[in-house]
DNA sequence: AGCACGCCGACT
DNA sequence: GTCGGCGTGCTC
């Protein structure tokens, strides 16, 4: 019987980004299943193009004159989606708004996804050419009579297709699509006797006879007591390789390619470790965890744990109970935080059913992680947010560790939040979900709280070690005594005893990715929106303050507002100039210096790193990237040198950021010997999220941010969307924005609001403008439902003058 | 998204 | 009469 496969094809626009049905030619009848990636012919011109195979029937609706044959299977051995990773495809598609390709393409092992071009290909010369069309022949037979298209267009403007369709009706040219993929297999070889044991033995005997044989005979006798034999024990065993090449000849050996699948790490000197024997406080969280587990509708968890309290104990434990019903884990860490010492943790727990995937793997490395997954070869990986996609059959538990990373936001199409996805992949599969952090996100707490999310706490330190001491230096006093340095008079000396002590120091700008604000140097006070409290951003262009929630914008102020004090200035102190300002004061320190800059080209953040940690330098300096997952010992000294910075970002969130980012840089000062210090330097020392960091206190934070949150009206008590549009000219995103808030504004409640449109801080971004619609709703699903239906509107209205990307708020 | 078809005005 | 502009509609 005929088989049909439904396909999804590599096409990127909403109108193409629905099932193709594809007839299955006869010799793959057996070979195709749910979930492989195929090529097929698309279209008037038959381009091929990568497609997604999500179902297989019988029959067809459409016209059997219209069905093609699918041109090749591109997933030989495994298909690239479960079942269960096709329906979670399906939830990206519907929540992050892109299409079903994207989805999957994001699901998808990386490096995998073909790559098409197209090449001129000259077939003959015609008589009759103008001189445009001789030119390009010309070219062509230059380089051996085909070019790529790219290359062509680059030489010959942008006529050159007109000029190609004209040589292409008179058959002088051929246009040809070349699809390249890489299949990242390593091979072993293998051989095989192709003679029974019987016929061995006798020419083994025949062999004897003959002189200069013992090489042969040696090889026979060792195929006699192992059948199949790789090519790594022939040469471990020292056979000959030209009496291999002989026996092959002859046919007495056949040789057989296997796929060869490259480990994550060398694993073989990880000593195996058991299970600890858990703390008081540690059994309780784990009661609670394994109580949940067995309930009929399980929350997610949410484990709230501080520093060396013994979280991952609790991940490795409740593993233990996963793996033991036969199912698979995953760990979610942030890239960064992924050090050798995690995972060979979790191998000595656990054996080499564990591996990782990161960064730095080659492509074939982890796509073999991949392929190990899907063959059933490991159970647990271990991994930045793609890890997540591994093809496991039975998905037990995901772990999300330091959930309170905004590093698991992925910047690519479609723009997904790992986090997120890891709840929507844990509904699916019906996996138990841990999400764990020191510090978790506001909204997360306050779901904890109100019962959705299971709360599991750990407030004691296993080992004993000491926080460090906190203090804060007030920058507006250090300004009225007549310090004008970046450096506050405590940590400078606090500086200098530690380099007499020959302690390293971390000296943190938390300056990347913040938007310039304005303030005071002499009173603190910094320029704020009073409907949104939220910071101004500063235009240079306009030399203006704009609220980037609600495009109000006034013009920059000469003196302080509160003050009177002509010290107002927008702050923008980069590492370049803390560095050389560090260079003067302590000129006997050696310094290195971390951030944007230095670290452009790859592997670079890890030789600053490992060779601060070697102690090459005195003191770094860097953004907060330092101050993320990286244990130093001989670090006792972290200065944060301008706190407030993430206060003022224009977002909700700024204080929460805040909060989180002072706790983890005083996480990095000292261990568990020496106690360490921390000097927090603010323009604001009575704010809340800098006075109760000092504690760290997060009980007190929570309590105090979401009072906050609820007076305005900020999630979790709304909902956030943001609308960009893009185009050439100001003008008309001026006028689409608005008639889209217009649009939206007929049907919506009096308590939701529209805030914008306004530029967006980045300014033209390639060449084109920006503007931002916040929508703000206590309706999560009808502005799900109203934003797109809206977003088609004007899109027909504006064509191809705009572009509308829809950008739903984290829910967490 | 591409690509073709088709309808319209500007040229050899 | 034909070339090329882009509005519309389709892709198994």
């Amino acid at each position: 019987m005929q088989k049909i496969a439904n396909i999804i094809v590599d096409m990127h626009h909403a109108s193409a980004d629905r099932i193709f049905d594809y007839l299955v030619p006869e010799k793959w009848l057996d070979q195709v299943c749910i979930g492989q990636r195929v090529l097929v012919p698309f279209g008037q011109k038959n381009k091929k193009l990568e497609g997604y195979i999500l179902g297989i029937t019988n029959q067809s609706e459409i016209d059997p004159e219209k069905i093609k044959q699918i041109s090749e299977i591109l997933d030989d051995l495994q298909p690239a989606f479960t079942p269960e990773l096709i329906q979670l495809a399906k939830w990206l598609k519907d929540h992050y708004f892109c299409t079903m390709s994207q989805a999957l393409q994001a699901v998808m092992p990386p490096g995998i996804r073909t790559k098409s071009s197209w090449f001129a290909v000259l077939e003959s010369v015609p008589e009759q050419l103008d001189d445009r069309e001789s030119d390009l022949i010309l070219f062509l037979q230059e380089h051996g009579g085909s070019a790529p298209l790219q290359e062509l267009e680059d030489t010959f403007g942008n006529k050159t297709e007109a000029i190609l369709r004209r040589l292409e009706s008179k058959i002088a040219v051929r246009i040809v699509q070349k699809v390249a993929y890489h299949k990242y297999i390593r091979q072993k070889r293998y051989f095989t006797l192709n003679l029974s044991t019987q016929d061995v033995m006798e020419r083994l005997q025949a062999l004897e006879k003959k002189k200069g044989t013992e090489q042969q005979r040696k090889m026979l006798t060792f195929f006699l007591q192992n059948k199949t034999v790789s090519m790594e024990e022939i040469k471990k065993n020292q056979l000959s390789l030209s009496s291999l090449k002989t026996l092959l000849k002859n046919d007495i050996l056949v040789e057989e390619k296997k796929q060869d699948f490259r480990f994550a790490a060398d694993t073989s000197s990880i000593a195996p470790t058991s299970a600890f024997v858990p703390t008081a406080e540690q059994a309780n969280a784990l009661r609670a965890i394994r109580e949940e587990r067995k309930q009929q509708q399980e929350r997610p968890i949410l484990l709230r744990g501080i520093t060396s309290s013994g979280k991952t104990e609790i991940y490795l434990q409740i593993i233990q109970d996963v793996l033991d019903e036969g199912k698979q884990a995953i760990i979610l860490v942030p890239e960064i935080s992924l050090t050798p010492q995690i995972f060979e943790r979790f191998v000595s727990r656990f054996g080499n059913q564990v591996t990782m995937t990161h960064s730095r793997l080659s492509m074939g490395e982890r796509l073999d992680q991949w392929k190990r997954a899907a063959a059933g070869e490991i159970s647990v990986i271990i991994g930045p947010r793609s890890a997540m996609f591994v093809p496991f059959q039975n998905v037990g538990i995901i772990i999300v560790d330091e959930v309170q990373e905004t590093s698991y936001y992925s910047d690519l199409t479609p723009k997904y939040d790992a986090r997120e996805v890891a709840l929507a992949y844990a509904k699916i599969t019906g996996a138990t979900i841990i999400l764990g952090s020191a510090t978790p996100p506001i909204t997360m707490y306050h779901k904890a709280r109100q019962g959705e999310y299971l709360l599991v706490e750990l407030t004691e330190r296993t080992k004993g070690s000491h926080l460090p001491e906190v203090i804060l230096t007030d920058m507006r006093r250090e300004l009225a005594n007549g310090n004008h340095s970046v450096f506050s008079t405590g940590l400078e000396a606090a500086i200098r005893e530690n380099l007499e002590k020959k302690q390293q120091i971390m000296l943190l700008l938390n300056r990347r990715g913040f938007s310039t604000f304005v303030s005071c140097r002499k009173c603190g006070h910094v320029m704020t929106c009073p409907q949104c409290d939220l910071s101004y951003t500063y235009h240079a262009k306009e030399n203006a303050l704009v609220c980037h929630y609600c495009g109000r914008s006034v013009p920059l102020p000469k003196v302080c507002p509160t003050c009177g004090s002509k010290y107002i200035k927008y702050f923008g102190t980069g590492t370049q100039k803390i560095e050389a300002e560090a260079r003067r004061m302590f000129p006997q320190a050696t310094i290195l210096r971390m951030d944007l800059d230095t670290t452009s080209t790859k592997g670079s953040h890890e030789k600053i790193l490992q060779a601060f940690k070697k102690g090459q330098a005195d003191i770094l300096i860097g953004t907060q990237m330092i101050a993320k997952g990286h244990d130093i010992p001989n670090v006792t000294l972290v200065g944060i040198l301008a706190a407030d910075l993430a206060l003022y970002q224009n977002t909700y969130t700024a204080a929460e950021n805040t909060f989180q980012i002072i706790t983890q840089a005083a996480g990095r000062a000292g261990r568990e010997q020496t106690p360490g210090r921390v000097y927090i330097q603010t323009y604001q020392p009575d704010h809340y999220a800098i006075r109760l960091a000092q504690t760290q206190d997060y009980a007190a934070f929570y309590e105090k941010e979401i009072s906050l949150r609820k007076v305005l009206d900020y999630p979790p008590f709304s909902y956030f969307f943001s609308v960009v549009l893009t185009g050439d000219t100001e003008e008309t995103l001026k006028l689409a924005g608005n008639d889209f808030a217009q649009l939206v504004q007929q049907k919506m409640e009096p308590s939701d609001s529209i805030l914008g449109p306004s530029p967006v801080a980045t300014g033209k971004f390639r060449g084109q403008f920006r503007y931002r619609l916040l929508l703000r709703s206590h309706q999560e699903e009808w502005l799900r439902k109203i934003i797109p239906e809206t977003a088609e509107k004007i899109k027909s209205i504006y064509k191809n003058e705009i572009r509308i990307s829809l950008l739903p708020d984290i829910q967490l």
